[in-house]
DNA sequence: TGAGCTACTGACTGTTCGGTCAGTTGACTG
DNA sequence: CAGTCAACTGACCGAACAGTCAGTAGCTCA
């Protein structure tokens, strides 16, 4: 009995985390297309295949939904991101590192990339995203960049130049190009992509 | 009588325009307080001490008074840019032009930069605003970017760059910094912040 | 003074939608 | 097969809110 209960309860809970992330999956589609205000929990609920009363089982409300769905796309990117940067050698590499993992990221969640940039720009009006320690893992990134550049600019790689405000520049570069080609401006390989942004980036910033 | 027609309609279309103009910026310190969705009419009115009646007679729809609201400030800007960019001679000015017009505008309307950047976020999810004649506006002062950098490529002073892209870049990086103004990430004067700006595109562009 | 007119008002309406909960279904057990 | 239970359902509720319109205030002009 004792050792039946944690079992049982480890397949409701395989059983629970399975409509979790179905629910999820659909919210994410649903929110990309219409926006967190456009979006009406019924249409999520349809999306999922599930009645709006179950959403409520597995989630308290709609905002949660939302920062899940958010969440969850968030924390994946960041540790792709982080590990390839990471991995990488010199600053050079570094930079590419960060600016293609964005880019190909974007090209395989476009609905999640959706959600990002939106809330990223309500971030400017709605205070409530910014509470939600959501900024922080946005922050975070940069400060990748950051630490990269600083180390750079110790060996030499980079000229000196106020470390924050570059991680910055290189950061909105990428988070411009991935949102054009989230609206359509701009089309082309990302190899070609990477290969330009990158080669501004260091120019930019390289010691001759 | 034919002489006093025009006359009493001048005079009446005056208070209708300050009228407007009255509950336009009242619009605009709730929008970018509360977003779009966030704001309701009732509070536009009564930021703007009128009934909520009142705003319906100046304006269709709260749809309407946002879109005014935004186009207001837009033509305001875009023309305030296109001025200094024309107005630089070589194509390192009217780069810093282009960045420090931005900057400082930002400063003096950051209520206006609030709706603006939260709509370009929401363009990624919200296809209507598309529609709205305003992604052109945007597109045009990538396109005055465009048109000075291939000026300064065939006059030596810019390596041989695709014009576009480096425009969304230069766009980006201002894009971003004034992000970070308003969320309060950056903070110094602006003058410092430009000269970072201009330098860094520059030493990325410039034909050595 | 009072008749006419227009800018303005704010209570009201219809609708949308987040969230609830009494009831149903179906799997499992003894 | 009957009984139990948990997952699921969807009609329902109440709040929020965009938009309306019958009524008021106050100015103008004869």
């Amino acid at each position: 009995m004792i050792s039946e209960t944690p079992q049982r309860r480890t397949k409701k809970d395989v059983l629970a985390e399975f409509r979790q992330a179905e629910i999820l999956a659909a919210a994410q589609g649903v929110f990309a297309e219409k926006g967190f205000a456009g979006a009406s929990v019924d249409e999520i609920a349809q999306a999922a295949g599930v009645a709006k009363g179950t959403i409520y089982l597995y989630y308290p409300s709609k905002r949660d939904i939302y920062f899940a769905a958010l969440r969850e796309g968030l924390s994946a990117l960041a540790a792709k991101t982080q590990e390839k940067v990471w991995g990488a050698e010199t600053l050079h590499d570094k930079i590419r590192a960060y600016v293609e993992t964005k880019l190909r990221y974007c090209d395989e969640h476009r609905d999640f990339f959706k959600i990002y940039f939106a809330e990223l720009g309500n971030m400017v009006t709605q205070h409530e995203t910014r509470d939600s320690g959501f900024e922080k893992v946005f922050l975070d990134q940069v400060a990748l960049l950051e630490d990269a550049i600083r180390l750079g600019e110790s060996l030499g790689e980079a000229r000196d130049l106020p470390a924050r405000y570059v991680a910055f520049a290189i950061a909105n570069l990428t988070r411009g190009a991935v949102t054009q080609r989230l609206v359509g401006w701009t089309e082309g390989s990302i190899e070609r992509e990477v290969e330009l942004l990158v080669d501004l980036a260091w120019k930019g910033i390289s010691s001759q």
